[in-house]
RNA sequence: CGGGCUGUGGCGCAGUUUGGUAGCGCAUCCGCUUUGGGAGCGGAGGGUCGCAGGUUCAAAUCCUGUCAGCCCGACCA
């Protein structure tokens, strides 16, 4: 196809849009790809709906490839499915609900789960029907209390999601595996810098979970990697490297210390240290011990529960909800503090923790036999030299502290260091959940019911327009990977004269004939508004016809390289043919 | 939900402190010139200044209220 430039519905933009932040939203709005239409909410204009199209094509592509089956449900959905799995009050705010003119309750799905399953169950019974793999590529509805970033965070977003149904757990491993892979091939092909994260599967008890993470320095998700080996993970995920445990046979006594004024780790090390015992504290050596309390799903009451950690670190709240989900976790207030007199503020020890009950979890480098100087549970009092599995034996151990760049990484290789990305995919156990919820069994060979266990996997396709611009763009403007761009090659015809005119649109019509895409710049514009314009649009190859036509060559441009080589006119459209086709 | 900032032609902004006929750049249209890096000159169209109320002879400007947007955080994934 030739699309033409001086009939294309484009109008590029000189100046970065005042409400645009990141890269992507700015080339992507100057460039004419998309209009915002409201918070969240964008339009696709053509160029943007073809790399749009593009990108969906390969997916489509490749899920197929691994036998998984398209279909499609209404973004336009009733309630009574989402009431099943008592998401409708789940999901909160987030969920974009609607009533129709009898006062029926609707939403605007923001997954589809529910009628992945439901759809399932209506059609098969038996076990020889398993397993099965479906997905659909669906608009998705969130009200997102902050939209950001143009197309990167959006209310409405195009998804494509994919839901695996099978009789056993080695089935949905299986199934797991091939959308895993599948998803390699995906994001491979789009050209796309990115990790697989370790995710926490979180409260839907699923058995495995990971986010494939495209690396962007605008990426709302923090996570860690090694500097030596392939390792990486969210940083909830992380696994603390524990010391050995040593003998504690010939450590030292524990011993009180009167210590005035020494609220804080800060005035407890440079209190010890000017104390003449004799060694160098550091806040590393100190055990601090903070209080919480959780509740479990459903529960009224509020547990206490300590958290014990290497006085100079702090506490990943996000870490700490991780771990103890699903239960509820709240800090401490003064009133919980007064109901329980033990709890001597900022001399909080081990001793008290556990002579009262109180469920005390420590960091897991509070190994046996490590030395610690924590609270000695009275003002003004701390402990030296109280001994892990000697003095104290604490309930178990907790990930709840904050990981820091430089901590050794969990598989051993190399130190731990933080990156920024944007979550793309996400493969995810889901197990029995909705199955249970939804009533979706087949009958197996000995005629009872089995209750199948599913996976959901999704990749955020619009989303992933932003993320190809993020990390393909430079200063001029966009810069698509070939596989991805609104055209394979744009034709600038960079002058008035006829025969530049007549030589572009003979070129054109030659790229065609081979089935090129080309991007045609007939317009009348000077020479530079093309050039600026063609360098913003970011179609990988660009052929200037211009003044080197007197000498019977055309210029052949990278846009990611600069590159430019003059070829021969009638040598120009196998030339361009041949870097299309690589 | 908390904090900060901002609402003025399609886009980007000035004007608000100190009330007095609404302005600039880009884009659009017409004419002439120009054509290898977002052209020049001349002309033109287009805005009830977010909305509501108030003060005033007079409000983009001052006051009250309200709505919306952006950014940071919380939340979400």
């Amino acid at each position: 196809m030739i699309t033409r430039m001086s009939s294309l519905f484009l109008r590029t933009l000189r100046e970065d849009p005042a409400d645009a932040e990141v890269p992507s939203h700015k080339l992507l709005v100057r460039a004419g790809y998309v209009r915002r239409v409201a918070p969240g909410v964008y339009s696709w204009l053509p160029l943007g709906l073809r790399v749009l199209r593009r990108i969906e094509a390969i997916v489509r592509a490749e899920m197929d490839a691994m036998g998984a089956q398209e279909i499609q449900f209404p973004a336009l959905l009733p309630r009574e499915p989402y009431e099943a799995t008592n998401r409708w009050t789940e999901y909160g705010p987030n969920l974009f609900r609607l009533k129709d003119r009898k006062g029926g309750d609707y939403l605007l799905g923001p997954t589809h789960e529910e009628l992945f399953t439901l759809t399932v169950k209506g059609e098969y019974a038996s076990y020889k029907d398993y397993p099965v793999s479906l997905y659909q590529i669906q608009n998705k509805y969130r009200d997102e209390a902050r939209p950001r970033a143009g197309i990167l965070r959006g209310r409405e977003f195009l998804m494509k999601d994919s839901y695996s149904f099978d009789l056993t757990d080695e089935g949905l491993a299986a199934s797991y595996g091939a959308h895993r892979a599948t998803y390699v091939r995906i994001f491979d092909r789009l050209g796309l810098k990115y990790v697989i994260v370790k995710a926490t599967s979180g409260a839907m008890g699923g058995s495995a979970s990971e986010e494939f993470l495209a690396e962007v320095p605008i990426g709302e998700d923090t996570f860690v990697r090694s500097t030596a080996s392939d390792y990486a993970a969210n940083v909830e995920a992380v696994v603390t490297t524990a010391p050995p445990a040593r003998d504690v046979a010939d450590l030292p006594e524990a011993q009180v210390h009167h210590t005035p004024g020494t609220p804080t780790i800060e005035t407890l090390v440079d209190f010890l240290n000017q104390a003449g015992l004799g060694r160098e504290f550091t806040a590393a050596d100190t055990l601090k011990n903070i209080l919480f309390k959780t509740r479990k799903p459903g529960a009224k009451e509020w547990e206490l529960l300590a958290v014990g950690l290497p006085g100079d670190r702090e506490v990943d709240t996000k870490r700490l909800e991780a771990s103890l989900e699903p239960a509820e976790v709240a800090v401490l207030e003064e009133a919980d503090f007064a109901k329980h007199p033990f709890l001597v503020k900022g001399y909080i020890g081990p001793r008290a923790l556990l002579d009262n009950g109180v469920r005390y979890l420590v960091d897991p480098r509070v190994v046996t036999g490590t030395a610690w100087v924590t609270g000695a549970d009275k003002g003004d009092h701390h402990v030296v030299d109280l001994v892990a599995g000697r003095d104290f034996t604490p309930d178990g151990t907790i990930e709840a502290a904050e990981v820091r760049e430089g901590d050794p990484a969990p598989d051993g290789a190399g130190t731990l260091v933080a990156a920024r990305g944007i979550e793309i995919g996400h493969v995810f156990q889901l197990g029995r959940k909705y199955a249970e919820a939804l009533g979706l069994t087949a009958l197996g060979p000995d005629s009872k019911p089995v209750t199948i266990t599913m996976g959901s996997y999704g990749i955020g396709v619009s989303r992933l327009v932003a993320v190809i611009a993020e990390q393909y763009h430079d200063a001029a403007g966009l810069v698509w990977p070939r596989n991805v761009a609104p055209a394979d090659v744009h034709v600038v015809i960079a002058g008035k004269e006829e025969t530049l005119r007549a030589a572009g649109e003979k070129l054109a019509e030659e790229l065609h004939a081979q089935g090129v895409e080309v991007l045609l710049d007939d317009r009348t514009a000077s020479p530079g508004v093309k050039f600026k314009d063609a360098e913003l649009i970011g179609v990988p190859t660009i052929v200037v016809v211009g003044r080197g036509l007197a000498n019977g060559v055309l210029e052949v441009k990278d846009r990611a390289t600069d590159t430019r080589t003059e070829v021969p006119v009638d040598e120009v459209a196998a030339h361009v043919v041949g870097l299309v086709r690589g």
